[in-house]
DNA sequence: CAAGGTGGCGCC
DNA sequence: AAAGGGCGCCACCTTG
């Protein structure tokens, strides 16, 4: 047994590594005597789901006491921690959602028998405070809460100690976790410092969430146990077809390179081998090169090199803007979704995507691995990649205007609701008042929910700025509430710097965007109206058949022979009304893969 | 050389 | 009067 001790916030903090068999009477003693435990692990990666992941340590912390066990060299070690774990009445963790997988996946207990006696801190921190560090909040990792909340220098000093580590060792952060010796003392250091970390955060963050936002607490949880649910079902890939798509969108690119490089020795003004048709600043040199001198600025004052201007110029009759657009996307497509599902796949051909439930400021979720959120949707190429299980077929299930319902719900506006009621097109309603298209009624519709203005409609819908001006005062005419809505809402919002949602969570808005708060208040009570779908769902024992959430939409794998009767149950766990206002849902079934719900395989 | 910022583009 | 919200990922480029 080795021992540390350790120095956070004015007190001392004792750390007990057990580095051998005989060690582990006295940790069982020391975890018999409490029934409340921070708890951390320590892996080889991030990645729960991929062959090669290994458990390497565990750490459990109570008070001032951490301990450390090496879980990777026996598996005694393992089952001293699944029992300490099942022991446990209350657990304190950092990212739960992340441990408790690696629980259920590699030490074998389950997500539901951890989920509901735990407190991850991380959820809690986004209810005090939603704000990541780069938009001006405390942010929501532990050295940056610790930092925040706890203490600043053992904040400093644990992000260091490992930075300077690898440098030392001459390691990548990735490569350092996998790598690193168990006996090293550093590593130890480090490992033992986070569940007490999380304990402490636990004990200091509880308290400051806002009232309003307390009930939310369990809720969180949940949603968190049922994603981690979905994240470890996986969804299937098609792992053939992702195969021949990558390779004929290299293909594609290729063939775009070889007409850049016949271009540009055509004209003769640079070096084929210096010039790169991915460096933005490149093109923008040849562009200059053949006298095209206009250009829009980024927002840090660089010349705008995008698929608009490229688009523009090939109409024109630049082959050589064309080239570049197409290789550009080729090439982007193949590494952003076929190869990042390919490399992703588990060794049953599954691709477990991580779900953060509570990513964006505003509550919203996000997924990555798979980036579900933004795989295209006009072209059912990408989407093509993933299956619903063997003898199953794919559904959807969407509400229909979901943010503009929310909209309805929370300005009270008379001609929204009755718009909604009667089934009016609400598009066509602003486009009337107006006197312009439908398509540009219902941008000015999204626009007014986002917080924009005439100018932005102008740059979207390409149109003058009279029209766009009359437009926006034609969707004021159309809905006063939402006007007025807005109004409000920018007030409060720069008064008191925050709102607070119809579910009761407190939202910090930046006093130079106060006009933001309509936003964030449509867009995350519409992100608890889907979440609280998903726990209905969930209790309806639906969960297995759910592959991924879209914000707005819920994407799934059923049974061909009750797809459609199971589709509808969804909908209805999904569908809600608030203030009378229905949220209506709208369950799709297509064929065996997700391309087909966006017209593939007919 | 790794980490972080920026530009660009995919989605709701 | 004017103000487009929220993400993730890739390639490039700068920084330390």
């Amino acid at each position: 047994m080795r021992t540390h001790e350790m120095r956070l916030a004015g007190r001392t903090v004792t750390g007990h590594v057990v580095e051998t068999q005989e060690d582990l009477p006295a940790f069982a003693d020391w975890a018999g005597r409490h029934t409340e435990f921070g708890y951390d692990t320590e892996t080889t990666s991030l990645e729960v789901y991929k062959p090669g992941f290994r458990v390497r340590a565990a750490q459990f912390s109570a008070g001032d006491q951490t301990w450390f066990l090496p879980v990777e060299r026996h598996p005694r070690f393992a089952w001293y921690t699944t029992t300490t774990l099942r022991h446990a009445k209350q657990l304190y963790i950092h990212n739960a959602a992340f441990d408790l997988q690696v629980a259920d996946r590699h030490l074998g207990v389950p997500l539901a028998e951890l989920f509901p006696k735990t407190i991850d801190t991380g959820i809690i921190s986004r209810l005090v405070d939603s704000r990541a560090r780069k938009e001006g909040g405390p942010g929501h990792k532990l050295e940056e809460l610790t930092e925040v909340f706890i203490d600043p220098v053992a904040a400093k000093q644990i992000k260091g100690s490992v930075g300077q580590q690898c440098k030392e060792l001459g390691l990548k952060k990735a490569d350092y976790f996998e790598q690193v010796s168990l006996d090293d003392e550093i590593f130890q250091m480090y490992a033992l410092m986070d569940p007490v970390l999380a304990w402490v955060l636990a004990k200091t963050l509880l308290p400051k969430v806002p009232d309003s936002a307390r009930h939310l607490i369990g809720y969180e949880h949940e949603i968190a146990r049922i994603c981690s649910d979905i994240s470890k079902q996986g969804f299937l890939l098609d792992q053939p077809y992702t195969n021949e798509l990558a390779t004929r969108l290299r293909q594609e690119e290729t063939w775009w390179q070889m007409e850049i490089e016949r271009e540009v020795e055509k004209l003769g003004f640079i070096d084929v081998d210096e010039f790169n048709p991915n460096s933005t600043d490149n093109v923008f040199e040849a562009l200059v090169y053949m006298g095209h001198l206009e250009f829009k600025q980024t927002p840090t004052g660089k010349p705008q090199v995008d698929d608009d201007l490229l688009e523009h110029l090939a109409e024109g009759g630049m082959y050589f803007a064309r080239c570049i657009k197409e290789m550009r996307k080729a090439g982007k497509w193949a590494g952003t979704w076929p190869e990042s599902f390919l490399a992703n796949a588990d060794e049953h051909g599954r691709c477990h995507a991580n779900i953060n439930t509570l990513q964006a400021r505003t509550g919203r979720m996000s997924i990555t691995g798979i980036p579900a959120q933004t795989l295209p949707s006009g072209d059912w190429i990408v989407r093509r990649c993933f299956l619903a299980d063997e003898g199953h077929v794919m559904a959807s299930i969407d509400y229909a205007a979901q943010e503009l319902r929310m909209a309805a719900v929370l300005s009270g506006d008379e001609r929204m609701y009755r718009a909604f009621e009667l089934g009016e097109d609400l598009h066509q309603i602003t486009a009337d008042a107006a006197g312009v298209t439908r398509k540009i009624g219902k941008m000015a519709n999204f626009l007014v929910c986002y917080g924009g203005g005439w100018k932005a409609l102008v740059e979207q819908a390409k149109i003058p700025e009279a029209m766009a001006r009359k437009t926006i005062a034609g969707f004021n005419k159309a809905y006063p509430g939402v006007s007025k809505l807005a109004k409000e809402m920018t007030a409060t919002a720069g008064k008191q710097g925050y709102i607070e949602t119809i579910t009761g969570r407190r939202l910090y808005v930046d006093s130079a965007r106060a006009y933001s708060a309509i936003n964030y208040a449509i867009q995350s009570a519409s992100r608890d109206v889907t979440a609280r779908g998903l726990i209905k769902a969930d209790r309806a024992g639906l969960t297995s058949f759910l592959r991924l959430p879209v914000h707005d939409e819920v994407v799934a794998s059923l049974p061909k022979n009750q797809a459609n009767d199971l589709a509808k149950e969804i909908g209805e766990c999904l569908r809600t009304q608030i203030k009378g206002v229905d949220f209506v849902t709208e369950p799709e079934v297509a064929a065996r893969s997700w391309g087909s719900l966006y017209g593939a395989d007919h």
